[in-house]
DNA sequence: ATTATAATTTAGGCTTGCCTAAAAATTTAT
DNA sequence: ATAAATTTTTAGGCAAGCCTAAATTATAAT
């Protein structure tokens, strides 16, 4: 599996703190699939960076720093997977690859990514090219629906009936 | 600079082949900005792997697999890029994380970027929710065009003065 | 309270992808 | 054709991010 960031760390610490209060070097080694020698390490990293609290067989909690970058990673992962979704892309790839992309993408790509989310969650014109977008997909037609007779356009028709 | 990838080097060479047929260790160290002693290791390893036609002092080729791979990476690349530039990404940002998404990016996630390109590239309805994007992303409003009214709409007013 | 079990940490090791400095081969200039 | 300059390779080193095995600490069961 690809080698982990920094982020990648804090983000899980943050999903398990909602649950636990303290995270524990097991429930990060289980959680990212690996080894709890390792785990040990990273806490004493991010603890160095001043992204967590840790002390020794005590578990860890997020510091406002760490809480910050946490909160920021998982907005980006939500905003990525919300919009590859958009495009159709199944949920679980989705996750993946947002899992990925939200350590490399530049802010301002990611502002662009954000307002086309939601643009497209305004509704009404979003939907109806989406809908388009998808008949093109599957099969391959480029269709038109004339504005004066949008409910001939056989993109549309299904839906409505 | 982050570590490269098999497939970073492989298309460099491809692009750099097209110049000069032969490519050597300078050219890539140079257009990758890291030291020439490590593309030599890089090119064993990628002659190891089967990428690349390599002898010592000489330069090197791309081999059948080298190429199809090349080829394909760059093909992920630039529509990584069209796609980044249509949701208006700077053009010089999108050329940067287009060559950092290509290497993680899922396949199917890939086709599907892949297919939306094309839909906006048939133009018409295209551009005309492209511009209504532009208008939300720049003033934060959406507006919604009557198809029956469509010359009123305050986003195409613009353009078709 | 003692023992058994489980969690955590330490210590040492491996690989990858880079680096620098020095050696070797090649190319260029006279 | 030889010397000088350039390019390429070799050798050795370093940091990051993981691993396993063993030691330590904490927790649970009797």
């Amino acid at each position: 599996m690809r080698k982990k960031t920094i982020e990648d760390y804090v983000e899980m610490i943050y999903i398990l703190q909602n649950k636990d209060e303290k995270v524990h070097t097991n429930n990060i080694a289980s959680a990212l699939n690996i080894n709890p020698a390792s785990v040990t390490e990273i806490f004493q990293k991010l603890s160095d960076d001043g992204y967590i609290n840790y002390e020794k067989y005590s578990g860890v909690t997020l510091t406002a720093k760490g809480k910050k970058t946490a909160v920021a990673t998982k907005k980006k992962h939500d905003t990525l997977k919300k919009f590859l979704t958009i495009l159709g892309v199944d949920e679980k790839i989705a996750d993946i690859d947002a899992c990925k992309i939200e350590h490399i993408i530049n802010s301002e790509t990611m502002e662009r990514l954000t307002k086309f989310v939601e643009f497209v969650h305004q509704k009404k014109e979003g939907s109806r090219w989406i809908d388009h977008f998808k008949y093109f997909y599957e099969t391959g037609e480029y269709v038109e629906c004339n504005p004066l007779n949008e409910e001939e356009c056989p993109v549309h028709m299904s839906k409505q009936q």
